[in-house]
DNA sequence: AGAATACTTCGTTATATGGCGAAGTATAGG
DNA sequence: CCTATACTTCGCCATATAACGAAGTATTCT
C-alpha cells in the first residue's frame, strides 16, 4: 500500500507531473528542469527524490551531472503502468503542450550556459 | 492539469484508497464506510466529497442515506483508467484484502444498528 | 592543492491536509 | 410539528508539504 501512496502522492503535486513528462523524449539534468520549473535548485532536486523514492523516474550520474529518465524495464508494472496513466491523462494538456514546445529550445541551450541559475 | 491533480491528489490518501476498493462489489452508505474505516462521520465525509469531487466516485440520495460507489460510464477515460489502476496496483494488498474480508461482516449488519456510530 | 561547478542537505517559513467535535441541514417517523 | 436519524459544514489543532537560501558534498579543471 505504501508503494501505491508514494506513486500516487509523488503524482500529486503539478511541477512533479510536468517534470516527469518532460523526460518523455529522454534524459534531463537538473539544470535543464530547473530552467524548465523555474523554481530554485533546491526546490527541484527535492522533487526529484521524490519521484525517484516513488520509483517513477531512474538517474544516473556522469561527471558532475545528475541525469533523471523515466523508469524503465526494471520497474513493478503498475509503475510503468501509473507512468502510462499520466501521458495518457495528460495528452493535449496546456500546460504539458507548453512545456514540450519550450523543451525544446532548452535542449539547445548549452549546458555550461544553462547552468549559470547557480550563479548567483 | 487540475483534473489531473484532483484525482492524484484524491488517491494520495489511503483511507480514501481503501474506501475506493471498498465499492468495487457495490455502493456502500456513509455509516458502512465509517465502520470499516473507523473514523468520525465528519472525516468520512470530508474524504468521500473529495473523492466525488475528483470525479472518482458518484454519489446517490435515498431517504436519509447517502450512497457512494465507483465512478461509472459517465465518467472521463482518464477517471476510469485510474480506478483501474488502483484496482490492480491493491491487488493482493495486505490492508485491501482485508478491507475486503471485514466488508462482507460489515454487510450483513443492520443499518439501523451500524447508523449508531452518530449516538454518543 | 585550490577554485569552480552541479548538485544535495539543512533549517526555516507559509500554506495545505487530515483529524476531531460541535453545530447546522435534510429527511423520516410518531 | 417535534424528535430522531444521517449526514455535512465549520472551527480548531497537529502534522505534512512546498518553497527558499545558506551551507555541505562530490567532481572536474587548472
Amino acid at each position: 500500500m505504501r508503494n501505491i501512496i508514494n506513486i500516487t502522492k509523488a503524482l500529486s503535486d503539478e511541477n512533479r507531473v510536468r517534470a516527469l513528462m518532460m523526460f518523455r523524449n529522454g534524459e534531463l539534468c537538473l539544470c535543464q528542469l530547473i530552467e524548465m520549473l523555474g523554481l530554485a535548485p533546491s526546490t527541484v532536486s527535492k522533487h526529484m527524490a521524490i519521484l525517484y523514492q516513488a520509483g517513477l523516474v531512474d538517474t544516473r550520474k556522469e561527471g558532475r551531472w545528475n541525469y533523471y529518465r523515466l523508469a524503465g524495464k526494471g520497474a513493478p508494472e503498475y509503475v510503468l503502468e501509473a507512468i502510462r496513466w499520466v501521458q495518457s491523462a495528460t495528452a493535449g494538456d496546456k500546460q504539458i503542450v507548453a512545456d514540450t514546445r519550450q523543451l525544446k529550445r532548452v535542449c539547445r541551450i548549452d549546458k555550461d550556459a544553462l547552468c549559470d541559475c547557480y550563479k548567483k
